[in-house]
DNA sequence: TTGCCGCATTATCATTTGATATAGGAACAA
DNA sequence: TTGTTCCTATATCAAATGATAATGCGGCAA
């Protein structure tokens, strides 16, 4: 759990995201506006919490580098997590613009992050309404991603369930350009799994065994490894593929 | 199903969501903007589906009256119901900007809604950033919302799922100030309950029917009812209370 | 080295939830 | 009136999932 900000080391025009297969980069002007907008930067280890659920934040970020997830808690402990956060997201916006966070977001390994400020969000709509629409399109895909979810959780069995997020995340990971084609490296516990996925420890490792056993998914603490993506598209009833380019800030 | 298009017949100056408690209103200079921006009206009746899952829709609509919902619907007909959509919510953003839709979209009862030109929407970030900035703080709410139905889902047990569900249409309802305080007449089946939950309509029943007889939620095709407000939100672990006025377009 | 801790695994048993079938009431149209 | 259709309600049985507990293994720090 170390957390380390620091002052502004990478030049928005040297930003690692704008060589990203699978993000659109920005203009140069666009480029000129971020670096003005730009606070810091900050890098943090496996399992440190970036947003701590129930906090008020004044700080909006992209991710730089590295895999998080967003969740939320009951007072009871019950944890659910409700997406990934890729190279590329915003986070920060989900929930409220002033009010404490709803939710909490954790890194799954090493992570860096840009730093913006909250408060002067409404610039960048004022004086970039690209930007301003591209927040918004952002936000319309995590929408989107997020009823992909409901539906896992809501109407596919357990099998379904974990090929479904299996298949998410890979092509989460085509989408911003870190992952080739059907191997994902990426450091999830079946305790983060079952928390995804609606579904106790015990019954996710379960499930895990029987797909590896019918060689749909392969899952490890390591990577997730897909054989045949079309056959497990088809087991889990989910056809999404690479789209658009995403835009980021 | 009946859908009447209209050419213009409400003012944009005379939107019954100006006067809408819980909205907050537009001012002079955005209601004229409005104006011109506004395509035209749709009233539809109960069932009618306003969007259709895989057709690309080249509107964009605000609801002025009634209550929808949102839903996605797999190949073998399994039904996710994802979230509720209230008047001064704005649909059809969801999920991309060009793409077939990837949800629909159904009236629960009598609806009208605002028609505008998906083309043109670009227009209103240019000359309106912050009606550009409200669209986001839309789509942050519902993104807030979808957390919510997720940790239900995925963690909640069915007692409490309903529990939650009756609180959250009441809440929304009290925050656009269509309702008073707990109750709200609204015509949802119990086939929706469950798809709505993640449940089968059998297990929606026996579990409405043990809420009912624990006097924690009274729930017929009619309206939900909630004798004590605060010992539901504490018996479903949900606290959530009517917040700021949201905004609209 | 030793001991601790996080994670995966397995077994056993309890509970929740789903599937299927059937019936009754209300609304509605022929 | 009769015959639909939609929705709710109930019962019975099967299947999926959860709870608890115990084991093993690897990494890591004292």
């Amino acid at each position: 759990m170390t957390i380390r900000t620091a002052a502004i080391r990478i030049l928005c025009s040297q930003c690692p995201l704008l060589a990203c297969e699978g993000l659109r980069p920005l203009d140069a002007n666009q480029i000129k506006f971020m670096q003005d907008f730009k606070q810091g930067e900050m890098s943090v280890s496996k399992g440190t919490q970036v947003l701590v659920q129930g906090s008020i934040s004044p700080h909006l970020y992209t991710v730089l580098k590295g895999i998080l997830f967003r969740f939320k808690i009951l007072e009871d402990g019950r944890r659910q997590i409700v997406n990934y956060v890729f190279p590329g997201d915003f986070i920060g916006v989900q929930g409220a613009m002033d009010d404490p966070l709803m939710h909490g977001v954790e890194a799954l390994g090493e992570a860096t992050l840009c730093v913006f400020s909250r408060d002067r969000i409404i610039e960048l709509f004022r004086e970039q309404p690209k930007l301003g629409y591209d927040l918004t399109w952002l936000a319309a895909k995590e929408e989107a991603a997020l009823d992909e979810h409901l539906v896992s959780i809501g109407r596919r069995t357990a099998r379904e369930r974990i090929a479904y997020l299996a298949l998410f995340l890979i092509t989460r990971g085509v989408e911003t350009g870190i992952v080739k084609k059907n191997k994902l490296d990426i450091s999830i516990t079946q305790t983060q799994i079952a928390d995804t996925l609606g579904l106790s420890i015990v019954h996710a490792n379960r499930t895990l065994q029987s797909l590896r056993r019918s060689e749909i998914i392969e899952w490890t603490l390591n990577d997730i490894r897909v054989p045949d993506m079309e056959a497990a598209r088809h087991f889990a009833h989910y056809d999404h593929e690479p789209g658009a380019p995403r835009p980021f800030i």
